[in-house]
DNA sequence: GGGCCTTTGTCCTCTGCGTGGAGAAAGTTG
DNA sequence: CAACTTTCTCCACGCAGAGGACAAAGGCCC
C-alpha cells in the first residue's frame, strides 16, 4: 500500500494531528474547543487534512445536545516502528498513529556486535511484525540507543558501552533500509518520552526519568521537551562519584554510581555473594538446573522476596547510593516528578523505599514537599512508545 | 516627565525592541536584515513604534554603498532599575533601555531585618540615583532576592536565610512604591541573565552560573531561558551533600556543600585558623587596626596572595569540594559553559584551578571536552544588569 | 561634474488568511 | 409538533503582509 507521504502544511494542522494522536478520535466540534480557531478556519484545515489522507472521517459523534458532529481520526493504517536497543536485548514494536502498541517483540542481543549485525536483527524483527499482518509498511521509525547521540544528525557519539557505533550514521542507514523517516535518540530519553506520553508523567512538565539497567542514565524533561545538553550527553549520571576512592569503573575513575549499583554491578555482587556462601538463596540459584553462568537483577529480586538478607542488603545499599545522587539532582533541578525505570525495577518497592528515604532526608523541603518518586508504569514498552512518539513528533510538525 | 506606558503590540515589535536593546542603535536596513519581514511591513512596524515613543530616530547611518539609511534607537530617556539584594548588602543601579549601567550604588545591609526595612533602604538608594540626575523616573524594575521565588507572582517562598520574607508580596509592594512594573527573581538567576546579556555567556544557550557568596547557588539556563524548577527552587545546590557525616548545616543535615565552603563557612574557618595561630597572616589581619570582628573572603584572598599556606589550603579544599559538586552537575546537565561568580570570586585563579581540576578529572570527556569553566566577567554588576534584563524582557514582550 | 550603479524609502496593488454572520441541517426536549 | 441547541456550510468583509514599481539619495568611475 501507499505509505504516508504528506506532512502538515502549517502549525494549525500539526496541532490538530497531535491532538488526534494524544486524544484519539475527536469530533470537529471538540477539536474546535481546543484550538481557538474560527469554525470556518477549522473546517478548512480539517478538509485539507482529509484530502492528504492523514486523517479520515470516522462516523458520527455523540450529541452534545444538538446536531451530532462528525468524528475525525488519524488514518488507521498509519504505522510507526519503535526500536529500543539495550545493552543486552532489543525491543521492537509497531504502533498505530495514536501510538498504541499493536505488536511487540523482544530478543536478546549484544550491542557490542556492532551496528551492522544489530540492525540486521532489528530489520528481521520488523519484518516478522510485518509478516504477522500488523503493518504493510512503516510511515516512520524511532530508534533508541544506549549512549549519547548527536541528535540532529542521529549519530551516536563516543558511546562507552558500544564502541564500534561511534559515528555510525544510524539515522541515515535505517532510513534507507526501512524506506521511511527515522529519528534517533538516547534510550533513556525515549523512556522519558514514553512515560510522558502514556505513563506516569502525563501532564507533568518538568521531570526526571531514571533508568537503572545495565548502566544508569537519566532522561531530563524541561517544559515538556527532552533536554539533551550541548553535546547530547545530558543525563549521563552513571559516572557521578558516590564513593571517594570507591570501586574502579570502566570509565577510568573510581567510585562511580554505575560501578556500585547497576544491572552489571548487581550481578557481580550477587555472584560474589553466592560463591562466598554468604547467601544461601543466591547460591541455590547458581547451582540450579539450567543456569547459564550469570545472575541477574531478577535473581536478586527473587532471593530478596524469599527473605535472603544479603540480597535485601544489596538492594538497600544500591538504593541508598542511587538516592544520594538523586537527592543532589532534585536539589539542583527541582523536578515535579521522579520516575524510576529500567531492568532493575524488578527490585520494586525495596529499592524505591531506599531511594525515597535518602531523597526526602537529604533534599530541602521546598523541593521534596510535593515530589512523587514512583516506578515507571510502562515497563519495557516505555522505550518503544517513546520511540514512536519521537518520530511522530517529528512527522506531525510543520514541514 | 511622562514614563513609558506603551508596550509592543505584537511579536514583531517585541522582536525589534529586543534587537535594539541588545544591538544598540541600528539602521532600518540592518533591522530588515535580521527580522525577515518585507520592507513595507518593517516600515509599518517601525513607524508604529516611533508613534508610541518607545523608539526614536537617531540621525543617519553610514552608507553601505548606496543611499544612507536612518538610524533608530530605543528612547534614550527610558530607565530601568536593577536591584540585587544579597545576604549582607544591596546593589541598586539605573540603566538605560540598552541595559547600560548609568549609575550604581552599593550599601551594606542585613536581609534578616525583613522586607519592610530593606525596601525602605532600597527606595532611598533609588531616590539618591534619581536625585543625581540619572533618571526622572523608572519604567520598570527588576529585583533579585537571595532565596527561592514563586516567579509568576514575584513572592519569596520558604527562603532559608531570610525568614520574615516568606510570602511577602515583593512584586506587588514595590510596584506600588515605585509606580512601575516590577519583576522578582532569585539573585542567582539574575546573575546568570546578566552574564548572558553582557558577560561571558553571550551566545551560549545552555549554561550554569555558580554563585558563591554567603551561600551557594546555581543559575540554570536552558535554551537561552532561565529554568526555575517546579517550585522555583531549582539551582539550590548549597545543600548537596559533599561529606557524609560532615559538618552540621543550618538546614538540619550534615555535610552540605554550603557548610563546608561558602562565604560564611570560609570566614569561620579563617577565624579559627587565625585564633589557633596556624595562620600568621590571618592572625595579623585579625589583630590589625580597624578590624571589626569578622574576616571575609577578601581577607583570605589577601592572605593567600601573601603566601599564607593555611589560606591557600582553605581555598584549594573549598575548590575541590565545589568542583566535586560541579562535576556531578556537568555530567547531568552537559552545559556549554560554567560561570563562577559571587563574592568569593576574589579568590580567583587558585579557586578556579581547583574547581577545574576536579571537574575535568571526574566528568566524562564528552561532557568536558569543550567545556570552558570561567570566572564571571561582570562582578557585582552582573546581578543588577540581570535584573534590568529581567524587567526589559517582560516589558519587551507582546502585551 | 556627469552618467550609472547600488541602496534605501515610499506607495500601491494583489493575494490569501481568517473572522463573523446568516442560514440550513440535524438533534434534543417538553 | 414546536421551540431551542448544536453543528455545518457558505459568503462577504477586513486586514496583514508580500512584492513590485518608482523615487530619493548616495557611491563610484570616467
Amino acid at each position: 500500500m501507499r505509505r504516508m507521504t504528506a506532512r502538515p502544511a502549517n502549525a494549525h494542522q500539526a496541532r490538530l494531528l497531535r491532538l488526534l494522536r494524544d486524544g484519539g478520535p475527536n469530533s470537529r466540534a471538540q477539536l474546535g474547543d481546543q484550538v481557538d480557531l474560527s469554525r470556518s478556519k477549522l473546517a478548512v484545515e480539517v478538509d485539507r487534512l482529509l484530502e492528504t489522507g492523514l486523517v479520515v472521517a470516522d462516523g458520527l459523534a455523540a450529541s452534545r445536545g444538538g446536531r451530532r458532529s462528525h468524528n475525525i481520526r488519524l488514518a488507521p493504517e498509519l504505522r510507526f516502528l519503535g526500536v529500543d536497543i539495550g545493552a543486552t536485548s532489543v525491543d521492537v514494536a509497531v504502533t498505530n498513529a495514536e501510538l498504541e502498541v499493536l505488536g511487540h517483540v523482544n530478543q536478546p542481543m549484544d550491542v557490542r556486535e556492532g551496528p551492522v549485525a544489530v540492525f540486521e536483527q532489528v530489520l528481521a524483527m520488523a519484518a516478522k511484525l510485518k509478516a504477522s499482518g500488523l503493518a504493510e509498511g512503516f510511515d516512520g521509525a524511532g530508534i533508541g540507543v544506549p549512549g549519547p547521540v548527536r541528535f540532529p544528525e542521529g549519530v551516536p557519539v563516543a558511546p562507552p558501552i558500544m564502541p564500534g557505533w561511534d559515528g555510525f550514521p544510524v539515522r541515515e542507514a535505517l532510513s534507507q533500509d526501512l524506506g521511511c523517516p527515522v529519528m534517533v535518540d538516547n534510550d533513556v530519553n525515549l523512556m522519558a518520552m514514553g512515560e510522558q506520553h502514556a505513563g506516569v508523567a502525563r501532564s507533568v512538565h518538568d521531570f526526571l526519568c531514571i533508568k537503572i539497567g545495565t548502566g544508569i542514565g537519566c532522561g531530563i524533561v524541561v517544559g515538556g521537551e527532552v533536554y539533551r545538553g550541548t553535546t547530547g550527553s545530558a543525563g549521563d549520571i552513571g559516572h557521578i562519584q558516590v564513593e571517594p576512592d570507591g570501586r574502579p569503573c570502566a570509565c577510568g575513575n573510581r567510585g562511580c554510581l554505575e560501578a556500585h549499583f547497576s544491572g552489571a554491578a548487581l550481578a557481580r555482587d550477587a555472584e560474589e555473594a553466592a560463591h562466598s556462601g554468604r547467601s544461601p538463596e543466591l547460591a541455590a540459584l547458581v547451582e540450579a538446573e539450567g543456569f547459564e553462568g550469570r545472575l541477574s537483577a531478577a535473581d536478586v529480586a527473587a532471593a530478596a522476596a524469599a527473605g535472603d538478607a544479603v540480597a535485601l542488603e544489596l538492594i538497600r545499599e544500591g538504593g541508598n547510593r542511587t538516592g544520594q545522587v538523586i537527592a543532589g539532582l532534585v536539589s539542583f533541578f527541582n523536578p515535579g516528578l521522579v520516575v524510576i525505570g529500567g531492568g532493575v525495577t524488578g527490585l520494586g518497592h525495596t529499592l524505591l523505599a531506599a531511594i525515597r528515604t535518602q531523597v526526602y532526608r537529604q533534599s530541602l523541603p521546598l523541593a521534596t514537599g510535593n515530589l512523587p518518586i514512583v516506578l515507571g508504569e510502562l515497563g519495557p514498552t516505555a522505550g518503544v512508545i517513546g520511540a514512536a512518539r519521537l518520530i511522530s513528533d517529528h512527522l506531525f510538525s510543520p514541514a
